[in-house]
DNA sequence: CCTGATCTTGGGAGCGCTCCCACTGGAAGC
DNA sequence: GCTTCCAGTGGGAGCGCTCCCAAGATCAGG
């Protein structure tokens, strides 16, 4: 067994008859309040000194009803989705607007049917603050879940068919057609899409992007190749696109793991990128860079859009009403196309 | 302004008034203690339906002195550090556990002075139930402060120079030797190392492994190449190898990462891969797959090592004393090397 | 010197839950 | 028939904090 050391902790009651002031002066004192005498105050924070008083969250928590936590839920189907290191980027500018607000982030993947009731009961119990929900999908259990809370919710990423009152988004159609318009203007006259998750509302709106490129410069957009995000998705996508259009000359993929995957792909037929075959993807990751040719591909401030989300949130809860947020995006020209 | 519902949750009291019973047996059936008739328990079950009552884990906590979430810290001079993919699988692995523990997970990247601060803070307050701590440095000032806590912490991989009471690390020495064996009965002779940052315990344990393999194949091991685990490093590190060492043959990095930006630099000096030179990398992320050529790599089971953090955290805090656990470690052969 | 306004102060009532404990009544044991 | 035991029950005292409020202290203005 682990030897629990049992000492209590000090509490208030304790700082406060060391310091020979009462419990209210004391939590006012540390609390920074006003009303209290300056000798007070300094008797106060001497006895914190002394005792090595910390503050009960929990019990503070309590009393002023706020958890001093906000959640960062990430929907989706298994647990592997969060392994995009999309997530990881976001959570980073969360995390910096949450400590900033000294809020505490806590991560919710709501992947299994367990999880998903997790975040239920954390929406009901209100277990936070508020809640920034993320990767939701067409008729996602989740949805239903933010709707009936009564809890600040900012979704990262409109929902499909919905415009929450809150949330922060990337511009994706206008990302996509940028970056078709791009390979158009670069004498590109068949070009396809390897598209994502058509029930997610980015896969959605940067096919409409792709699509709306096309159509201006009067040519034709070919039927999404549906992916899932995923690197194989995107090697698969190549393929049947391979086989089924052979003339293709450029390819706008709806996120750099699928357009690496279509690169390998391409590699292994002995297509030439960018010669015979351009390839754009969006995001930006470092696989973007990595990539063998390095990607063309689509700039997201995902830091950003973590940031801004938090910072949303926190306004939401101290009682603001934050107008949506649609952060731009830009071509990042490198070898591919 | 946001208008806030006001409608208060409804309280253990009112169910139990509901059920007809008190707020003790309330409480009992809840927990599904004993000592509750079976009409009582049912009578209070329906009420909790009626009113849609929902346990507050607040006062739960502050009662039971537990707080129901698990901190996962990763140390780091600066948030980039998280933006490697190797903490978003160590999170699903770590987040599947404890939802199984019915633990929440709270995530805390401390990388500024204020991050620290809160950390040591959260240790201090009691603000979790355990913590996991990760990404140690050498003299990292979270050592002293995971040191006075008193509560439990549960190491993912070794810091520098102590061993605590509960790991769950990599066999990162056998690993690296393996790899550099691989190298050598490959017939590669001038075998160099890319190492991570050696103020790391995994930085320095990965180039023991390979100093060990090339020593006792009776060669001669090169003195470390440092890098940051970054991809630019790598790039930089083979850079300089290729310089002093034109004539290297084979080269092992610290991880897949920096394997990939040396195959960058090894591309646009003309070096063929694995033709001139071999690569080997460590962790097995997904860019050893998209890496062109991909990466031969020692795999480590990251998931697993996220998994094993928690479950022992969580049988620490139920009042055990699990032993430390090493996982191990296979090299996956693909093209590189 | 008195009145009212303002600043300080501490008592006490919560916040919503758990858990100890004293009490009941019926089953079991002698 | 009488203890003995124990499942079942509810009262009450916390857990450690915030915050309202009444009361005392201080100070200005008239």
């Amino acid at each position: 067994m682990a030897d629990v050391a049992p000492r209590r902790q000090p509490t208030l009651d304790e700082v406060a008859e060391r310091a020979g002031v009462s419990r209210s002066v004391a939590s006012r004192a540390l609390n920074n309040a006003p009303h209290v005498s300056r000798a007070k105050r300094e008797a106060v924070e001497r006895a914190v000194r002394q005792l090595g008083y910390v503050p009960n969250p929990t019990a503070r928590a309590l009393a002023t009803r706020q958890t001093g936590a906000a959640a960062l839920v990430v929907s989706g189907e298994d647990p592997s989705i969060f392994a995009d290191p999309f997530y990881a980027q976001v959570i980073v500018g969360a995390s910096s607007a949450l400590e900033e607000a000294d809020l505490h982030l806590m991560l919710c993947l709501a992947a299994s049917d367990r999880g998903r009731k997790r975040v239920r009961e954390l929406f009901r119990s209100k277990g936070a603050d508020g809640v920034m929900l993320m990767a939701l999908r067409e008729d996602d259990p989740l949805a239903a879940v933010a709707e009936e809370a009564e809890m600040p919710v900012v979704f990262g990423g409109r929902p499909v068919g919905s415009t929450p009152r809150w949330y922060v988004d990337v511009d994706n159609v206008g990302g996509a057609r940028e970056a078709t318009e791009y390979l158009v203007s670069r004498g590109r006259t068949r070009v396809a899409a390897i598209c994502g998750r058509l029930d997610t509302e980015a896969g959605r709106a940067r096919y409409r992007g792709y699509r709306d490129a096309l159509l201006a410069a009067g040519l034709e957009p070919l039927p999404p190749q549906e992916g899932d995000f995923t690197e194989p998705s995107g090697a698969a996508a190549m393929a049947v696109l391979l086989a089924h259009h052979p003339d293709v000359d450029g390819v706008f993929a709806a996120n750099d793991n699928m357009a690496a995957g279509a690169l390998r792909t391409l590699r292994s037929a002995g297509r030439a990128v960018p010669a015979d075959i351009a390839v754009v993807g969006f995001d930006d990751l470092t696989v973007a860079q990595v990539a063998d040719p390095p990607l063309t591909t689509v700039h997201q401030p995902i830091t950003a859009l973590g940031r801004e989300m938090a910072r949303m949130l926190v306004a939401v809860v101290n009682g603001h009403d934050p107008t949506p947020l649609i952060l731009p995006t830009r071509l990042v020209v490198r070898t591919s196309a």
